[in-house]
DNA sequence: ACCTGAACACCGTTCAAGT
DNA sequence: ACCTGAACACCGTTCAAGT
């Protein structure tokens, strides 16, 4: 006699992802084991099996691994933007606002682990300028820019190459970022400590 | 009649690798395939082959896949290491020996992607203070410390914490690598022009 | 001591088929 | 339109066995 066949170990839920609301919860799902188990961790199978779908459900949302992860990227890239400008205008678009603006990069690198290491580590090929990707990493590069060019034109900053000026502050903060991930920076304090000692560092250089 | 046997394509040699040297083999060849195709692209049956071995040899000479990476990381930190200490000790130990230093570390890091990924991609776990890879990645760290403390002494840097200081100073070159790995700094000429700039504006400070 | 071959559990991806 | 199940080629790792 056929018991009811909702046997299943955990009770899939009937048919919840059948709006577009899949994607979302693919990539939410993506960002977690990352942040969790590192991103070898990550497989499509498991992703599925989470979300009490089947493995190859994935296929009708993105390309294929790498276009999930393209996803990811893109919308890490959109958030970081987001802290930048939203850390930047809170605090008076001046010298304190962009020392907001640092604390905030480096911030956002600590809190989602699992996003910064699909934007920087060699997980997208650098390719494709117009790609969703590039776009969304241009438009948060752009945020420090148009700071930069803000700052220099009330004369608080000296007027170099606002692209060059731009590159080297991003290499700053990316790099603390990475110090910070790779667990060189232990606590948080020593992290926000760091990040303070450089924006002091920054302003007035290292020669004496 | 047998043609002297330096054939090659094909062809398996015999058992070259009895006395150690299929260890340091293997370990060059995963770094030629990380920097030819990509960490993702890494595979020890790959590398087995590639070297006319049983896929499983390797298992005498690494734990496994993760001991492989953590040999290339160690193996990368010592190689950046000679590079900055070589630098530096080549320019007279002053300041133009410190930017020869900032140079030399640029300049591994593009002409070693397969090292430099593996050692800051995240693939070895941060864990253990006197695992083999953080001991070389300490090592170089304090080539760093070595020659800005050294610099303190004769009056040409302020004196500030001298760790403080590496970091501030590490995160910069370490973050123009990774925006020329990522492609954000498509010339050799850009990256080096970059360098330039970073050196000058990390003496002077950006404030106006 | 060093290497092999078969085996196991797992993976990304494709594709015909179901609703 | 969206999802499933079976299938394929591939992977890391183990282990008994060979020299």
């Amino acid at each position: 006699m056929p018991r009811p066949r909702l046997s299943r170990p955990a009770r899939k839920p009937p048919s919840r992802y059948h709006h577009g609301d899949l994607a979302h919860a693919m990539l939410q799902e993506a960002v977690r084991t990352i942040q969790k188990q590192g991103i070898a961790a990550l497989t499509l199978r498991g992703v599925g099996e989470r979300l009490g779908v089947s493995r190859t459900a994935l296929y009708r949302h993105f390309a294929d691994k790498q276009g999930l992860l393209a996803a990811v990227a893109a919308e890490g890239f959109r958030m970081l933007r987001a802290a930048l400008v939203e850390a930047w205008d809170a605090r008076g678009r001046g010298r304190e606002g962009f020392e907001a603006m640092g604390a905030a990069y480096v911030r956002f690198a600590v809190a989602h682990t699992g996003h910064y290491r699909v934007m920087f580590g060699g997980v997208v090929p650098p390719g494709n300028e117009d790609c969703e990707v590039s776009v969304a990493g241009g438009d948060a590069f752009q945020a420090l820019v148009d700071a930069i060019v803000e700052q220099q034109q009330r004369g608080l900053i000296v007027s170099d190459d606002p692209l060059q000026l731009a590159r080297y502050i991003w290499s700053v903060v990316h790099g603390i970022s990475m110090l910070a991930l790779d667990g060189l920076l232990p606590t948080p304090a020593e992290a926000e400590a760091l990040v303070r000692y450089a924006n002091e560092r920054l302003r007035t250089g290292i020669a004496q």
